[in-house]
This record gives C-alpha cells, sequence and structure tokens, in this order.
DNA sequence: CAGTAAACATTGCAGAGACAATCAATCTTC
DNA sequence: GAAGATTGATTGTCTCTGCAATGTTTACTG
C-alpha cells in the first residue's frame, strides 16, 4: 500500500513554516500601527500616503493610472476610487494621456506634495520605531535580499494568473 | 541658524528601507497568491483557513471568540460575521462557555477537519513554493528571529493604544 | 481598410472588515 | 449585596476593495 500521511508530502521544514508565520504576524501588526499612527497624528489614510510616494517618485510627479495601480498593489478599480477620494480632497489630479486618449494621468497637486513632506516625518519615525530599529545591519541586508527574491518570484508567478 | 531638513531628523538608513520596501511587497504579493490558489483549487477563503488552523491547534478544538480574533488577527465583529459564515456551511459552531455564560466557543466540526486536511497540502504546497524554497536554511533562521522581534514590539506598541 | 481583438479606465454590484453602540453577564467596591 | 464599572459578543452602519461588465480607443490581421 502506498499510504502516505499528505504532511509527509507536502512539508514545510519548520524553521522555515516559523520564518512564514512570523512574517504574517509582522505584517499585520507594524502596519496596523503605521496606519493608526499617520491617521491619528496626520489624518492621512496609508493608502493615500502611499499614492503620494509613488507619484513624488514619478517622472514630472505623474503615473498612468494602471502603472499606479501596479506599484501600489490595488486593482484598477481600487485605483480608480481611491484617485476619486484624493481628487476630491486636492490632493491629486487627472489629466489626459496626450499619446493614447484611452490613457489617463493621476498627478500630484502642490497640496499633495505639502501634504506628503508634512507626514513624511510621521511615517519614517514609525517605520524607524517599528522596524528598522530593530534589526541589525547584517539583518536588515538578508531580510532585503530574502525578500526581494521572493517578491520577484511572487510577482512573476501572479504574472502567468492574470 | 538651526537649520535641517525634516529628511536629516527622521531619516532611516537606506539597507533598512529597502528591506522595508521588499516586506511590503513580498507579503501582499505572495499572500495574493496563496489567496487565489486556495480559492481556486479548494474553492476555501485564506481567512477561512487561518480558522481552521487555529481551532485545529487549540484544546479540544475550540476557541473563546475573543481569542481566536487576536490568533487570526481580525476585530471582533470581523470574526463574527466571519464565524457566521463559516457557520452556515457546517465547518465551525458556536457553543456556549459553561463557565461564563457571556463567552462563546467556535468549536472545529468533523466537516471543517476534513476540510482542513483536504485543503491544508495546497496551502502548504504554496507557502514551499512561493516562500520556504526561496530561503536558505540560514536565511529562514535570521527571517524568523528578526520578524519575531518585530512582531512582539508591535504587539506590545499596540496593547497601549486599544 | 474593414473587422476583430486587446488595452485603459470606469461603473454596478456585492463581499468583507472596522468602529461605535448595544445587550447581557460578571466583577469590584464600598 | 446593590450600584457601577468592565468584559464578551453581536448588530447597525459606513468605507473600502475586487470582479465582471461596459464604453472607448488603439492595435492587429486578413
Amino acid at each position: 500500500m502506498f499510504t502516505l500521511r499528505e504532511s509527509t508530502i507536502t512539508s514545510v521544514p519548520p524553521a522555515q513554516l516559523a520564518a512564514w508565520r512570523a512574517f504574517l504576524e509582522a505584517h499585520a501588526h507594524t502596519t496596523e500601527i503605521l496606519s493608526r499612527e499617520l491617521k491619528a497624528e496626520e489624518d492621512l489614510p496609508l493608502s493615500w500616503y502611499d499614492v503620494l510616494v509613488h507619484l513624488n517618485e514619478a517622472d514630472d510627479h505623474q503615473l498612468r493610472m494602471q502603472e499606479l495601480a501596479d506599484r501600489i498593489l490595488l486593482s484598477k478599480s481600487g485605483l480608480t476610487r481611491l484617485i476619486d477620494r484624493m481628487e476630491r480632497e486636492g490632493l491629486v489630479l487627472r489629466s489626459a494621456c496626450p499619446s493614447d486618449r484611452r490613457g489617463t494621468y493621476a498627478e500630484l497637486t502642490p497640496h499633495g506634495l505639502e501634504t506628503l513632506r508634512r507626514s513624511a516625518p510621521t511615517h519614517l519615525r514609525g517605520v524607524r520605531d517599528h522596524f528598522a530599529s530593530l534589526l541589525t545591519e547584517e539583518e536588515a541586508e538578508v531580510l532585503e535580499s530574502a525578500l526581494d527574491r521572493i517578491a520577484a518570484a511572487a510577482r512573476e508567478a501572479a504574472q502567468g494568473s492574470r
């Protein structure tokens, strides 16, 4: 009889499984805290901050909706609504893409830039206090390279199923 | 003049900031993929799987609502609705706590246990393929200890604000 | 160059979660 | 041991998100 317990077939080594669980816990807790702090101190949702950061890093402070959705890891429709809300508050604006009339740019406004500059210290302090300062230099390097590898693999795998 | 740029005051070292970004990316992509795979192959939401795992690990296959909510990192009301849905499908059931009549247990049913056993290989394979197999033994150990530390600190910090 | 296919963004809809208010039971304290 | 505070869970309501369908524009193909 070829009786094997399922757990034998698809097991994950204990150290790796523990790493996976720690990964989930750490993410849930840290993002929760950073989100609360940003909301409490700057009245800014973390998702808005994320949009501001990515637009600020882009050429001309603008990005195509599709591209921005990919970068902040949100669905297209999710981004449409998010930009709706932020546009209502004057943090971003939509502009037509001249070369492709289907396309739309989301663009940072001066008010959006100012909001980002005002909020960044709060967020960066949070990242430092709740994440960066708890890592040694060596650990940070290991995390970065290992997690980059994982993110890259996942991005490719996701591409296939989309 | 004591003019310091804000970024000087609250900066995060590049290696740590890169680690933070890789952390966010890796989490978003891997959970997305695992969730899709579990949904596609077992028609089970990841949040349901998570409940099944934690109940399975608990004594008598049951946990107080509060305790379960803490473990799966969900709000109390969120868990109430989640257990509603799972109870409707017969995967769990509610039972009264004998010692405290305010309390409610969520308890694994045989069908729930069977569903867990059926789904576990899919999930574990996903964790292995998209996470564990991409780490060396040393990396896994570093991740576990570093992320445990971060999770523990965040848990304490969150406790204060609740 | 006509006709189909693909890409971009938005909209309708429904699922899922958080917060605050509520109800019931237990604990505290005088 | 009664009044008030606290705890456990649920419910009402609102926000956010994803999926599928839609309208519009562009790209491909015979």
